[in-house]
RNA sequence: GUUCCGGUAGCUCAGCAGGAUAGAGCAUUCGCCUUCUAAGCGAACGGUCGGGGGUUCGAAUCCCUCUCGGAACGCCA
């Protein structure tokens, strides 16, 4: 139900001469302030067509419109502010809750179409870092997002498995490491020896061609050098995979760019075919001067090629694997330009489907205002940030709820979910400094703020001993507080389309918030447990909250105690 | 130098298909546990919405310009 539609309807029948109806939609906004009524409708835009002062109109006009769903309607100046029927209203709302519980807000404008999604894509031999964080959660969050709008996401790990830091690593490991210390602690000690070589290098300028030399090897199929990069390959996706489990997200493929080495000869030859290449300072380009876009280096002047090929590579496999009605891509806004010229290049060699790439940037994650950088041994990992925050939490719980069982597992959601959230819960372009403080905290605007929110809420039921409810329309509340819940919980199918429309993982946690400040207004200023005429109606609306609040938690990727 | 992000309360950020008194969290101070989990609720404090122009009945929101941060600008990914 649609209460913003109803009431254009309405004023579309007073003034259908004039406006057209979804002129009017247009002009009904949602008032700041509670004491303004739930839709409000100014007159302004009326002043000129009338000839009359704004006042008189909303004056007049609000006199004949009448719907069933408004309680009452105030002029005050140029504003018709509308009051809805809290009881009509709720009572749907709530009936469509139950009914639906966790499909409640979905859309089927999706189609099913299939929508593979680059994610997470951290480095072999590299530890995960909070910047890999970035990526795989809104990725997952996107994911689930999608879904619930009808599409059918793909997540790929795309692993950054190829390239010279293998031949550089080979050296290192040759000069200075033992399959013993790898097997030990596999990415802590290829990250030792990775930083080791850049260290050394800066001193030994033979280095960097050892491992060039290497690297060319591993290109060749030499089998020492295959070996293992294959075995770099396989302990470090183990370790990935711990981390993976931990933020509860799972891929469908894990092609990364080793698995485009033998696709990439086709994508220059198409390039060839169509013209498109030229040779520039003895590099192989694509002219993007037509786009206002720096050329697209194809291939370097020793004839090898770079990451646009590969990209290009992956966008073709993709569109004939999935044939995607969009691929989306989650990287860094450092990277808008690698992604325009991708889309271009598509464009000249007559791919339409370019249009439905999109990337989806994210902001930059900084320590003490400098960029993270792994090869200088300055990372902030992951692991280490997901342990903190979950012994934080454990010693919350300790403090603040001693006698709860599964405390080990509670405080791994609390504190996995606080550093979840707090990635997803402002604009993905926003730049943000880290601190460990900033990152774990448990009040306020944060994951087990939410989470906590909805323990309680489950407590009533729990105590109410109810915990189904039958989809009716006689759950019907009146207070002020109930009434703020409600309308966030009508809202729900809104916000998802927003945050789809705007690839947008932080407008759902931001529902999340306000519905979780609305409930614990609810909670301090009403009694559910009391005997009261609305007490059924206040369980099924406590009920709602649950659902709902879980399924915005499990769109983010963050995990719903029942008790903490 | 060019292009792209960003500048809103002490700090972190919402708000930006223009609308009625600019909101929240954190921090600080003060209230509220004999009643549904105080990881909560309430109150106080706190703002030239970076500066200047313009469009408009109306601008934090749109346009121009300046300024200050960050990022990207052909052989890394």
């Amino acid at each position: 139900m649609d209460y913003k539609q109803l009431i254009a309807d309405a004023i579309h029948k007073e003034l259908s001469e004039h406006l057209e109806l979804n002129e009017i939609k247009l002009l009904l906004e949602k008032p700041k302030h509670t004491d303004h009524g739930d839709v409000a409708f100014p007159t302004f835009q009326l002043a000129k067509l009338f000839r009359k002062n704004p006042a008189q109109i909303a004056s007049e006009l609000a006199e004949s419109i009448s719907a069933d769903v408004i309680d009452r309607k105030e002029v005050v100046g140029p504003y018709i502010n509308f009051f809805l029927d809290k009881k009509v209203v709720s009572g749907a709302v709530l009936k469509e809750v139950i009914e639906k519980k966790e499909d409640f807000g979905n859309h089927t404008f999706g189609e099913n179409g299939k929508v593979p999604i680059d994610m997470s894509s951290p480095n072999i031999a590299k530890p995960m870092s909070m910047g890999h964080l970035r990526s795989t959660v809104i990725g997952n969050a996107l994911s689930n997002i999608l879904t619930k709008v009808g599409y059918s996401p793909v997540r790929i790990n795309h692993l950054g498995d190829w390239g010279t830091q293998f031949g550089k690593l080979i050296t290192a490991y040759k000069k200075w490491g033992s399959e013993e210390d790898v097997r030990e602690e596999p990415i802590k000690e290829l990250l030792r020896l990775y930083v080791l070589f850049h260290e050394e290098a800066e001193k030994d300028d033979t280095l960097e061609d050892e491992g060039r030399a290497w690297f060319r090897k591993l290109e060749q199929g030499n089998e020492e050098a295959v070996a293992l990069w294959k075995w770099f390959r396989e302990e470090s996706l183990k370790e990935f995979e711990k981390v993976y489990q931990r933020l509860n997200i799972a891929f469908d493929s894990y092609n990364g760019e080793a698995f485009y080495n033998d696709k990439m000869d086709r994508v220059v030859d198409l390039l060839d075919e169509k013209e498109l290449l030229t040779v520039d300072q003895g590099a192989h380009i694509v002219n993007l001067d037509k786009y206002d876009l720096n050329p697209a280096l194809i291939k370097k002047s020793d004839g090898a090629t770079l990451y646009m090929t590969r990209d290009l590579a992956a966008a073709l496999f993709r569109k004939e694997t999935y044939d995607f009605a969009q691929s989306l891509y989650v990287v860094g806004q450092e990277q808008s330009n690698h992604f325009k010229q991708l889309k271009a290049v598509l464009k000249e060699l007559g791919f339409d489907w370019a249009d439905n790439i999109h990337h989806i940037p994210f902001g930059l994650i900084t320590k003490d205002g400098k960029k993270l950088s792994t090869r200088k041994g300055k990372v902030v990992l992951l692991e280490d940030v997901l342990d903190e925050a979950t012994a934080q939490a454990l010693q919350q719980i300790e403090e603040k709820n001693p006698d709860l069982p599964n405390k080990e597992r509670v405080s791994e959601q609390v504190g996995v979910g606080a550093v979840v959230f707090h990635d997803l819960k402002n604009d993905r372009l926003n730049n943000f400094d880290f601190t460990i403080e900033e990152v774990v905290q448990f009040e306020g605007e944060t994951g087990p703020y939410v989470q906590y929110t909805r323990a309680r809420a489950l407590s009533i039921l729990r105590k109410a001993g109810q915990e189904t409810f039958q989809a009716s329309d006689a759950y019907q509340l009146s207070d002020a507080y109930s009434w703020e819940v409600v309308k966030l919980l009508q809202e729900y199918p809104d916000t998802i389309k927003r945050a789809y429309d705007n690839f947008e993982p932080s407008i759902i946690a931001k529902h999340a918030v306000h519905l979780a400040q609305a409930f614990n207004k609810f909670y301090a200023n009403v009694r559910v447990l009391d005997e009261h005429e609305e007490k059924e109606a206040r369980l099924a609306l406590v009920y709602a909250i649950t659902e709902i609040l879980k399924e915005d938690l499990r769109i983010l990727g963050v995990e719903s105690p029942n008790e903490m």
